[in-house]
DNA sequence: GTTTTTTATTACCGATTGGTATTAAATATG
DNA sequence: CATATTTAATACCAATCGGTAATAAAAAAC
């Protein structure tokens, strides 16, 4: 997850993880399969550690501006600190969807979905509560913040600076205020 | 051009680059010196043909708003209309930075210079004619632009429908009105 | 303590990568 | 027409890719 994270998916090859991890590759065929299912395997842990604690922050019961302010909080927090690469794993996933193998592919759409979907009911939950003022389809605004957290990873991934960054991100995020 | 801007640049290799050109390998050579080389050409060609029509527009001297539209209608014109791929190839190339070489390296960083000063420019002197009203840095607004940009060419590329992309696209430049 | 079974390693596979030396074809010169 | 010169294609290079068969080491069973 480490390399795959912090050089690029595309970028690392199997030998390079076996040697990083200082495994041999027929023991890393035994318990992934191939790198496809390598690659799966880290996606879903990945989607553990980084993006399941964003939706459990949606779904708690809180005001709208509440929410906005907490996953900003979130998605600008300096990845460093935490000993962690810059930019997105997913992103970077979804970005290369046609160079990748059923599993792993299977496996983004699926978490694409459920990404999108958990903005979705939030904001309908929002537009329920009369916090959210703006007359767009709730697929929209959906659409709309999965892109806009995409493009921060990528700015931040890019190695733009922190504050550069955290502008542009709460400039888009302005639109719902 | 056409290949690396369907397919990918880091999915085509050199062969198949001279395979689909109908042009043998050292032919190649002898023309662009390296694969790195290629792509800089490539990506010099690309520049001219779909980047600088859109500078020149925002260098006519019109109202900002005008601007801002002819800019909305230039970035989600339908490319298969013009027979072009969907998404952009600068921008796949500017989030595979750090796996080019010196050359296309280097050429695309002189191009995000070019391509950000422009947008700065262009609200530098909408904010002097006061038709640029949000109080927020020009580079600030540049880098925006340039990432909302990069953000529905990633979307039209991974097949988004097309009223989606441009939906989310106006809500982005809707901060500016 | 010897034999079996499991585990993990080395060494290899064909395919493909970017890149070139060598050779054949075509053009220009005499 | 024959010779020199340029142009381009075939055939090859080492390195690396994902993936696996053969093999050595360790653990379990007797």
């Amino acid at each position: 997850m480490q390399a795959y994270w912090q050089d690029g998916q595309a970028a690392v090859s199997l030998n390079s993880v076996c040697q990083r991890a200082g495994v041999s590759k027929p023991s890393l065929y035994k318990e992934f399969g191939s790198e496809d299912g390598l690659k799966q395997a880290v996606l879903v842990d990945y989607h553990q550690m980084t993006m399941a604690p964003l939706y459990e922050l949606l779904a708690v019961d809180q005001p709208f501006e509440t929410a906005l302010e907490a996953l900003t909080t979130y998605i600008l927090r300096d990845h460093q600190e935490y000993g962690m690469p810059n930019g997105c794993l997913f992103v970077d996933l979804c970005q290369c969807r046609a160079q990748l193998g059923e599993l792993t592919g299977g496996q983004v759409d699926e978490l694409r979905e459920l990404s999108i979907g958990t903005y979705a009911k939030w904001i309908d939950r929002a537009k329920v509560n009369g916090q959210f003022k703006l007359a767009i389809p709730t697929q929209t605004a959906a659409l709309y913040i999965e892109a806009q957290i995409a493009c921060i990873m990528n700015m931040q991934r890019h190695g733009a600076a922190a504050n550069e960054a955290n502008a542009v991100f709460q400039l888009a995020l302005s639109v719902f205020e």
